[in-house]
DNA sequence: ACCTGAACACCGTTCAAGT
DNA sequence: ACCTGAACACCGTTCAAGT
């Protein structure tokens, strides 16, 4: 029986490193993602990872990448511009969701301008088939990303911290207290609602006032 | 020449501490916000900075505290609903701006629920006065928050990644690449008026559609 | 009340050398 | 092409002990 070499023949790929760095992340949490775990996990010495990757950000970038790579399978070309919004948006959360510790590793990644914006490319094939400027649709979908990927990062802070039972304290003895939401994902939702909303209304005002401006923008009247 | 006890008099208060801390960020980065390095500027031990604070992430809270104390000087009571969001935000950034990576340090410390938000009491107070159902009102003061600090962070990145001249590479031989964006202060503003109507557009349906719901949201007709 | 000294158990990264 | 061995220059945190 034999596999592709990513379980014990001793040589790696890049492809490889990343995978057991996603498992040992989902397992382990992004603490103690070191570079010798890793590299213990795939039974090799830390520096044999440097010959894969120039340094730890970019093996943490390759990983981002994986955890990204769902948001590939959305189909939107039968969807309005505001459906799309909510749908990737919530896509994007799903994703994050789905290891621990992910948003906050993407967040950084995307800050560093290490992966690319998980949300542009197929928001703006909608956009363009409606004619909403490029410029709009672009700013909508940095809002999009950068509203979803905080929530998350700070949705899924608040689950790993009680589920390690770190935040009780008095929390019965002060209901009225609700600094710790109740992960109400109907609030995620409603957020993107609004977004997609406002896109709308500005992308309408731009279509109707002045000729669109050389970037898109439409003057008030 | 008696000072307050900061300088040089050996013994030193929380208040001490975060504010050496912050000019150490300012001047050093992030990465170089060590124990060690905070202590050596105020000439004391590593260890003297654990009477202070519990550990390191609730001394770098205590930054972020510094960093958002100028939110507290939006005047917001003659602001439009979606004035004040597009002023808090603009605000937001620009405390973010102020000091080296400012918003990657404040993104985590929102992310772990060490400092408050710093737009919700601020917008609550014009929401309530326009009736505004509260639970939207704070879902958009979460999304402006994200969006703002997530921008910024990405922003932030790019600023300091380019005045270390890590950047260029080929950029002038692909002038179609404009993933490095013109760090555009109008896309930013954009974004806000976007989220600012969905918020108009949101509440207003939520005054008009069915009574209002335990929750502020309105069912679509 | 505020700090030192010394230690513990780690980090990321480099680089000559091996196969 | 892929990895080892060994080192370099660090980390955050704890805790008995000092004043």
């Amino acid at each position: 029986m034999v596999m592709s070499g990513s379980q014990d023949g001793r040589r790696h790929s890049r492809d490889d490193v990343s995978e057991m760095a996603l498992r040992l992340l989902d397992e382990y949490g992004l603490p103690d993602l070191t570079m010798r775990h890793i590299a213990n996990a795939l039974e090799v010495r830390a520096s044999a990872l440097y010959w894969h990757f120039p340094n730890k950000q970019a093996l943490l970038a390759a990983v981002s990448a994986r955890i990204l790579r769902p948001m590939e399978d959305v189909r939107v070309e039968e969807m309005t511009v505001s459906e799309a919004v909510r749908r990737l948006g919530a896509r994007l959360r799903e994703c994050l969701l789905a290891y621990r510790d992910a948003a906050e590793l993407v967040s950084s990644s995307l800050a560093l301008g290490l992966v690319d914006s998980p949300i542009r490319p197929q928001l703006l094939a909608v956009t363009r088939r409606d004619e909403v400027p490029d410029p709009l649709a672009r700013v909508a979908a940095e809002a999009v990303m950068h509203f979803v990927v905080g929530y998350t990062f700070h949705e899924q802070q608040r689950l790993t911290a009680d589920s390690f039972g770190l935040l009780p304290e008095d929390a019965s003895l002060n209901p009225d207290d609700v600094s710790a939401s109740p992960s109400d994902a109907g609030e995620f939702e409603e957020a993107l609602t609004m977004i997609a909303d406002g896109l709308e209304v500005v992308s309408a005002s731009a279509r109707a006032g002045a000729r669109p401006g050389p970037d898109g923008r439409a003057e008030s009247s």
